[in-house]
Formats: structure tokens, C-alpha cells, sequence
DNA sequence: TTTTTGCAGATTGTTGACAATAATGGCGAT
DNA sequence: ATCGCCATTATTGTCAACAATCTGCAAAAA
């Protein structure tokens, strides 16, 4: 697109009820307001909204679509609750995707954003010290998120952030282990330095198996493989 | 009468109005009946299917949330024209994907599945020989669609088949370049080859590459050549 | 007791009407 | 003749009512 002289007017023009609604409905859930398998009541929803069915039942087929929820005809949507097996495989493709990330990264980084990502993992080490896991966790998320935009591929970006979105779903299924220990600290470092070496295969695969690490560390605790299927 | 499940049953019931619209709309485009960049107008197409304006604004949505068609409030829905830059990350992004299943099934592939995937190969030759374009790129489309699948990863496939949508979107632009001509007819017998030596870095190069190919051979015809600067 | 059958309530699917906003076209002033 | 303003028209945004379907329970039949 080309650049919009005017940013906030460009705000005001998205306030349709229809995405206002969408994005109230993805917070909650990603908030854990509704948890994973649960119903989410079409009529209550609007009313605790203050608007019609109309603008809930269109943010329920964005949602459905952005894989968030699940629709059963006549019977109503769902917070999807992704199988242990599901997860596994959103978890890998993020790994893929990061590194590409790195590969790209390692070609065209520029020094600012460098200086940037650097400043992004300063403070995690703050956050560490301070034994502050929530600060932690968002600035981990806004380091990969940052690193993934700096990758200039803006298709790639998207679909990496709707993977995210999934992620912190799955994430909700274990409410329980609270303690995502910053095992990474020192591994977002490494990330950077491989970039910097400038070699595309080197910093990717650094990428995809800190990524993969992610998996190992959260998946286990999910669940045990249940064979049934049908 | 047959006394086998009733595989209709369960198909009517997943078809809702806004389900069917969906898929309608979304034909229509990918087979060229609606330009890149045209309005879609919500009453003349409800009128044209059959049904009130609910389920085809249901549908947009969903259409929107995929990345065929874009939404401007108070304006109306149209067709995605996707640009020349935006096309490119779209095809690298697809390359990256191919990468990872070649790495898959460099690890994974069965011996039917490699069958089936020859025969598939054999087809394409036959399709080459009859200088019948349209079998070839249809049955080049499954070539890797199934290979995709294969791969195991259906997350992965989802977002796979997704990119793939849009990639044709991309190709109405240059209707006029009708000949897809088959370069890549022996490529295919080499990404097999690569994928049985199970050397999954070799594989997923291998396919990386020829996804790129794709890219370079169809993406020069739209941009209208900006500086170069590679 | 167990199963089935038929209501009654609740929820979703669909529709048509109304309100708000943007596109269109005419009219007058300069 | 052209530009700008205002009324008209078309189109989208939202809503509330109606129809179809599912769920749960209780009564009747086996």
C-alpha cells in the first residue's frame, strides 16, 4: 500500500461493529475469559456486547476461519481446543517459519534493527533478573514478532502472527503450569549473533531449533497421545 | 439402493447457506468471473444465488479473513489485486513451505506413496506428449498438493492450499499469457529422486528451488518492472 | 427397569425492513 | 464552460422478527 498521509483516519474507517466485535471475541478468548471447548452463545454474546446477532455471527466465520473457533450448523461455535497432535504441528510450522525468518535476516538486517532487537533482549534480561515472567513472556513475544516483521515479508508476518494466536490458545489448554521459565534468555543472543554472521543456513537453523525448543518445553506437559481417532 | 453410510446425509448437513455461499463466490473468482480489483455487490449476488444478504456478508467475511477479497467499510468488498511485491513474498513464502515437506518426506515417504506420486509424474508426461496444457497444470496442482499432504503436516497443508488460492488469484491478472508451458516436467522425476536418497536438506532444497522457479517464471510478467535491485 | 416418543424451551439459520453512509447527477454561480 | 454545492439515489451497516433445528425432560410403552 502506499503511505497514508493521514494514519488515524485510516483507524476510524476499520470501526465497522462487525471487526470491533471480532477483535473483543479474540481478546476474551485469548484472555482466557472462555476456555478452550467451550460454547460461546450467539444471543448472550451480542447482549454483553450491546449490538445485534448480525456483527457476532460475522466475527464467529472470521474466527472460524482465523482458526480460532469451530462451527457446528445448528448447534453453534466452539473456542476450538486443539488436539495435542494439532498443536505439535503448528508448532514445527513455526519453526519453519522462523527460519526463514533468519535466513532473511541474516542477508538484509540493517544495523537500527539490530540496535532494536538488541535493546528488546536488554530487557528480558531485566525482566529475568527481576523475576517479572509477564514482562518476560510479552517482550519474548514482541522480540520474534519484531524479527519476523524485520523479515520484509509481510504474507509470512501474517500468517506467523495468526500461528501465534493459536499458540497462545494451546497455551491456554494448561492453565496450570504457570511457569513458563525463561530457559531462552541466553538463546536470543545467540539468535543475533547468528544473524550477524551473515550466513542465511546458519542463522535459520539457530532460529528453527529455538523455536522447536519451544515445543519441546511446552508440548509434553499437554497431554498423552490418545490413539483413538475416527 | 446401497446399503452403505450415507456420506450425503453428512454432507447436506454441513452445507449451512453461508457454507455454500462461500465456496460459490470463491469459485467464481478463481475461475475469473469476477476481475481482480471488481465490486462484489452484496444484493445483486444474493439475488443471483437465491438468498438474502446475511449469509453472502457471512461469507465475505470468511473470503476476506482467506485473502481473496478485500473490505473497505461502507464501500463494498472487492476482488483482491494482489501486487507485484506482495505476489513475490506470497511464492517465496510457498517455496519455504515445499522446503519443509521435502524435508518431511525425505524422512517419512512410503512406498505407496511414492506410487502414487510416479504416477501422477507418468501422467504429467502423457499430458506433455498430448500438448494438452490444461491436464498438465491440473495435474501438476495435485502433484504437489499431494505431496503436501503426505507430508503429514495439516496445518501446514491448510495454509499450503490457501497460498495456492491466492497464487491463482495472482495468475488472472495475465490472463493473456495463457501458456504455462511445462519446463518443470522432469524437475518432478528430480524432486522424487532427491526425496528417496533421504537426505531431508537435499530434498527440501530441491523442491525449494523448483517452488522458486515457479516464482521467476510467472512473476516477471506482472511487475511492471520497477528498478531493479536484487 | 429400559426404551421410546412426544412435547416445551432454547438456540441457531435466515430473512426483510430500516438507518447510515457514500456515489451520482443536476443546478447555479463565477 | 468549469467548479462547487446540494438533493437524489444506490449501497452498505445494523437490527428485530420469523422459521428450522436441537436439547432435555417426562410420560407412555415394551
Amino acid at each position: 500500500m502506499s503511505a497514508a498521509p493521514y494514519p488515524t483516519i485510516a483507524q476510524l474507517q476499520n470501526n465497522s461493529l462487525t471487526m470491533v466485535v471480532q477483535q473483543e471475541i479474540e481478546r476474551a478468548i485469548l484472555a482466557g475469559e472462555h476456555a478452550p471447548g467451550s460454547k460461546l452463545n450467539e444471543a448472550a454474546l451480542a447482549l454483553k456486547l450491546g449490538v445485534s446477532r448480525g456483527p457476532v455471527r460475522e466475527a464467529f466465520r472470521m474466527l472460524d476461519e482465523a482458526g480460532l473457533v469451530r462451527t457446528e450448523k445448528n448447534r453453534g461455535v466452539f473456542v476450538r481446543d486443539i488436539p495435542p497432535d494439532e498443536a505439535a504441528e503448528i508448532y514445527e510450522l513455526r519453526a519453519a517459519m522462523e527460519e526463514l525468518v533468519g535466513r532473511q535476516l541474516a542477508r538484509h538486517m540493517t544495523d537500527a534493527q539490530r540496535d532494536e532487537a538488541d535493546a528488546l533482549v536488554q530487557a528480558m534480561d531485566v525482566a529475568v533478573q527481576a523475576q517479572d515472567q509477564h514482562t518476560y513472556h510479552q517482550l519474548n513475544l514482541r522480540f520474534h514478532d519484531r524479527l519476523v516483521e524485520m523479515a520484509g515479508n509481510r504474507k509470512l508476518a501474517a500468517i506467523y502472527r495468526k500461528l501465534v494466536k493459536e499458540i497462545a490458545l494451546i497455551r491456554r489448554r494448561q492453565l496450570a503450569t504457570v511457569g513458563v521459565l525463561p530457559v531462552s534468555a541466553s538463546e536470543h543472543r545467540d539468535i543475533l549473533q547468528a544473524i550477524a554472521t551473515g550466513n542465511p543456513e546458519h542463522a535459520g537453523r539457530v532460529m528453527f531449533d529455538h523455536a522447536l525448543d519451544g515445543k519441546e518445553r511446552t508440548l509434553p506437559l499437554l497431554a498423552p497421545a490418545t490413539t483413538a481417532a475416527t
